[in-house]
DNA sequence: AACCAGGAAACCG
DNA sequence: CGGTTTCATGGT
């Protein structure tokens, strides 16, 4: 188990750590999740590397993330390489974390296979994806953006929306000929119009909802440790929706992306719908009652097994 | 070319 | 309240 302070890494040579992973993680399907979308522009897939770029105290930090470099240990490591030097400890610790965060990699899912290998829905996906673990948004900003952006829309067209976002306004880094985007901070946001997001295709309401969002994260009265902070979920889930375009489903996504939540449940969500209903062998979509009581099958994992199911639609 | 998309708010009886 | 309509654009 891990204890704060304790590394969570070691150096393989200058610039290369090796992370420590939990028993039944498998970077692969990790790689299929990150790599469902061509129009992903925050990070990108090549082979069995992924390449991400982190703002660390103002200077860019460039990453190829990928497997151990044991061969037996393959797929059950990761390992991170700086591509732009080694930065400073600090800068490696708050790296490190970043990935340990996004990757999931601290958390204890046995609970999840147990109650969810059990289920009948369930326990099939658990089976093909095991070793899979919930990919996050550690950014709280980028992480309201892209479930705002991604409301009542198809998931292609919320990538496009991301893209047009992060190239208008965040910043682009380019090393040894390979491009890396960085999202847009909150303070970059919160200086717009509408207009000048309408003019990308979000809708009025939402860059109305983005542009208050990103003043709420900007004067603090939104944070993610105040979030994390109040404790109990159902009073973050509260706190999300008072804000006007924020309802149940995106507060849920959030909690289940980037707070954590493993028991956050996008009820409403339309993959879900149909992952279940393809589970389930049917050409109609769940009820919202059918959905809740699988949902309370799956306390208090409902997010993992979210995500899971999530996983079953990229299979033809 | 109609129908739907990883919803939310406003509206209505 | 609980159901219905509107928003708004692009993918398939």
């Amino acid at each position: 188990m891990r204890s704060n302070g304790e590394r969570q890494y070691r150096w393989a040579d200058e610039a290369l750590a090796v992370l420590d992973t939990p028993e039944d993680y498998h970077f692969d399907e990790a790689l299929a999740y990150l790599n469902r979308s061509e129009s992903e522009c925050l990070h990108q897939v090549e082979g069995r590397t992924v390449y991400k770029a982190l703002d660390i105290g103002g200077e860019p930090v460039l990453m190829a993330i990928g497997m151990g470099i044991v061969e037996e240990a393959q797929g059950r490591t990761v390992t991170v390489r700086f591509l732009n030097g080694r930065p400073e400890e600090e800068r490696v610790g708050r790296s490190i974390a970043f990935i340990r965060e996004w990757m999931d990699l601290d958390t204890d899912i046995s609970g999840f296979y147990r109650i969810g290998g059990q289920d009948p829905l369930l326990g099939p996906v658990i089976e093909r994806y095991r070793g899979l673990r919930l990919i996050g948004v550690p950014s709280l900003f980028e992480a309201l953006c892209w479930t705002v952006a991604g409301q009542q829309i198809n998931l292609a067209f919320a990538y496009t929306l991301k893209k047009r976002l992060v190239e208008a306004f965040g910043s682009r880094i380019v090393h040894e000929g390979r491009e890396f985007m960085l999202f847009p901070s909150a303070e970059q946001i919160a200086s717009l119009q509408p207009e000048e997001l309408r003019e990308l295709k979000f809708t009025g309401s939402k860059a109305e909802t983005l542009i208050r969002i990103a003043r709420l994260i900007q004067e603090g009265e939104l944070s993610k440790e105040g979030l994390l902070e109040l404790g109990d979920f159902r009073e973050a889930e509260k706190k999300l929706i008072s804000v006007r375009g924020i309802g149940p489903w995106t507060a849920n996504y959030v909690m289940m992306r980037c707070l954590r939540n493993r028991d956050a449940f996008p009820l409403a969500d339309v993959g879900l719908h149909n992952a279940i209903r393809r589970r389930l062998g049917r050409t109609e979509k769940p009820s919202l009652p059918e959905v809740e009581d699988m949902g309370a099958r799956w306390a208090p994992w409902r997010a993992y097994a979210t995500f899971y199911l999530w996983s079953t639609l990229t299979e033809s």
